[in-house]
RNA sequence: GUGGGUAUAGCUCAGUUGGUUAGAGCAUCGGAUUGUGGUUCCGAGGGUCGAGGGUUCGAAUCCCUUUACCCACCCCA
């Protein structure tokens, strides 16, 4: 017979049951962490119809989605998880109760070149809070008090959340009068950090924009200092408007409400920072925006960004759904933690607290208190294999089951069972129940103490 | 989509100017050792050298084509 050799996609992440356990444990962490803000689970389809997909069309999204045909269905695989909620939130505003708060773990899939970091099916961890017809500023600075509090809760500590207010920068190039450039010129200062300030700016002359132009927004990128320093600087650009709108004070107003607030959110000064750099690629956002970096890995770029959005579902519906939102690229941050070393190794990854090895072929015994075992909360397997006993112990080994009970003819006789500690060695003789309280009191002490991550390599 | 690199055992890789039967470490399996593991020692299995073609007496090695993967750009989480 001709053996196909087995392969994954490039771009497609698959985990030995360890590593499996620890990005459980981190998925399990966020929603635990989403939950505490009120947020409702939400999972929608992983296929959409390709018309529903790409109501926005054009552009990259285009380029990258999974797109396929089944029968006469053109069909698409989601490369998102915010396009989805807005076709759910068109189809269910009738029933849902608004200011609405959800959140939801999934796999999205992006038909690019894969590459360190970049996948092309990958987890977003999302969370959105959309109102009907308003929606008040102060979700906008919730949102970083949301971020800081998931990555904290992670073990994480070396990250910057960067805060950056759109309407700043469009009212800003509308003083400039260089509005009909705005979306280029966004897109050229967002890359400032990787090709420095010369090239940033040779680009925007490039791009059509005047010398003095380009020096003005040059030295407008540049203000620097710290957050209140960075808003009273930005103070002599206001009133500059000329049209109705007033569009940059309306901005700034806006960052300094978020920024005042994060504080008493929760989050320290340290973790946040305005970054009039940071414009984010998609169109939609209209107010604050996001992005999330790992100060010692700048190279991964941002593991979790978003922002304020004014009409979610215009595609969908007339409804007004103003909103605001961020993504963890969970799957980018796995690979990092994992690429330096970061994942505890303190951390339960077995697949089981205890592993029954029957000695004889008399199994009665081993079974009822594998079930005893299980009906009192213990992960138990039970080891039915005819192997000999130095292979039984290596399996143990090797999955790193913290116990293993023993139980043979001895036992059954005089009614007991042998508990032995994998870790150090000691080995004891209790009771059916004892060694099920025994085991149950370490394991759930060593589960409640689990650190997700060790920094130990966090200089 | 654009540019560069790599491809030899399950994994990480050696393999000389082209020359006998292509090697090592790790992993796997068996034995030393049938109620006490991690160590050690001994042994075994495992390869159409990515695929196709060419040059040559002879190709893992040189040439061409192709595919896959990796890195970077674009873009993004």
């Amino acid at each position: 017979m001709e053996r196909i050799k087995p392969r994954t996609l490039s771009g497609f992440m698959e985990l030995l049951p360890e590593k499996q356990a620890q990005m459980e444990r981190i998925m399990e962490t966020l929603r635990s962490t989403y939950s505490l803000y009120g947020f409702a689970p939400l999972d929608t389809p992983i296929i959409e119809a390709s018309e529903v997909l790409l109501a926005k069309g054009g552009g990259e999204t285009e380029k990258q989605i999974y797109r396929f045909e089944k029968g006469d269905s053109d069909l698409s695989l989601r490369f998102d998880l915010t396009v989805p909620l807005a076709k759910y939130v068109a189809i269910n505003c009738g029933q849902l109760s608004f200011p609405f708060r959800r959140y939801q773990l999934g796999k999205v899939f992006r038909g690019e070149r894969a590459q360190r970091g970049r996948f092309r099916e990958f987890y977003q961890a999302d969370i959105d809070i959309i109102g009907d017809g308003e929606l008040d500023v102060m979700n906008e600075a919730e949102i970083p008090a949301i971020i800081y509090r998931t990555f904290t809760t992670l073990g994480l500590t070396k990250f910057k959340i960067r805060v950056n207010n759109r309407k700043v920068l469009n009212g800003f190039f509308e003083i400039l009068e260089l509005s009909d450039r705005a979306a280029d010129i966004m897109h050229t200062i967002d890359k400032l950090d990787k090709i420095g300030t010369e090239k940033c700016r040779a680009l925007l002359i490039e791009g059509g924009v005047s010398e003095n132009a380009a020096d003005e927004i040059m030295s407008f990128i540049a203000i620097n200092g710290t957050s209140a320093e960075k808003l009273k600087a930005l103070e002599k650009y206001r009133n500059k408007n000329t049209t109705y709108s007033k569009i940059f004070d309306v901005g700034l107003k806006e960052l300094g409400d978020v920024v005042r607030h994060l504080p008493e959110f929760g989050v320290p000064e340290s973790h946040f920072e305005i970054d009039l750099t940071i414009a984010r690629g998609l169109d939609y956002y209209t107010g604050t925006v996001y992005e999330t970096t790992l100060t010692e890995h700048p190279e991964i770029g941002s593991v979790c960004s978003g922002g304020r959005y004014d009409n979610l579902a215009e595609y969908y519906t007339d409804k007004k759904l103003p909103g605001v939102g961020i993504s963890i690229g969970l799957t980018r941050l796995f690979f990092v933690l994992e690429e330096q070393g970061m994942l505890s190794n303190e951390i339960i990854t077995s697949p089981a607290d205890v592993l029954i090895i029957p000695m004889t072929e008399n199994k009665a015994k081993a079974i009822e208190t594998a079930t005893l075992f299980r009906e009192n909360g213990i992960r138990t397997m039970l080891y039915s294999e005819q192997k000999k006993f130095k292979s039984k112990m290596n399996f143990a080994d090797k999955i790193g089951v913290p116990f293993v009970v023993f139980i043979g003819d001895d036992e059954i006789a005089d009614n007991f069972v042998t508990v032995k500690n994998m870790k150090n060695g000691h080995q004891f003789k209790k009771s059916e129940k004892m060694a099920m309280s025994y085991i149950k009191g370490v394991v759930t002490l060593r589960n409640n103490s689990d650190l997700i991550l060790n920094f130990v390599k966090e200089k």
